[in-house]
DNA sequence: TAAATATATGAACAATTATTCATATATTTA
DNA sequence: TAAATATATGAATAATTGTTCATATATTTA
């Protein structure tokens, strides 16, 4: 294993703070495998425009999330499949619990 | 993928929750092949023994550590090989931005 | 062009949380 | 037994952060 530099572990402990609020997980869990317009996801989530959209600016900013707008909507869906690994493996650790 | 409870996906983001603060994260990076005591634990994350502590008490209520005692020390380790996994993906991910 | 729809965003507030400081507890050693 | 060492923990404080509310912006439709 390689010697890790600190600032690298605050970037991972960052990267992990991003999984660590269930509104987010809820909104990466909604684009496993499709992707959503912000109302789409507001309905699925079960949560407000805003929290969603303000939710949704912390996953674009960490680039979890990419976007793309046609017409009246904007179009999320995740950036690539290190997401979605991160958030399978946190499902097979609950899993053994 | 199977459908996830939202409690199941509350539990998620506890879990990552644990991942997303960098003491902790630098405590799982040290204990990553050898069990360490506390004061080494402090020297190594360069961190306060009573902030260890108050972190490592977290650590092992979510179980992510265990630990044994022996004499005035308490040796803690990884409590399986998950949580190594879910830090080494966290550190792949890092490395592909 | 006016109204409707979809989304984004700033400010305020409430809640959570990480650290420090002081101290308690337990074990070992002199 | 007293002192030293290792660890745990409660309270207080400071900082971070998620939500709501109000509103701004942009696009579409009537």
């Amino acid at each position: 294993m390689e010697i890790l530099s600190e600032d690298k572990l605050i970037d991972m402990a960052e990267l992990f703070k991003i999984f660590g609020d269930s509104t987010r997980v809820k909104i990466i869990n909604v684009l496993l495998d499709k992707e959503l317009c912000v109302c789409e996801i507001c309905d699925l989530v079960n949560a407000s425009q805003s929290a969603v959209s303000h939710q949704l600016r912390v996953l674009k900013q960490s680039k979890l999330v990419k976007y793309r707008k046609e017409g009246n909507c904007t179009y999320y869906s995740l950036s690539d499949d290190h997401v979605k690994k991160i958030f399978m493996l946190g499902c097979e650790h609950l899993d053994e619990m």
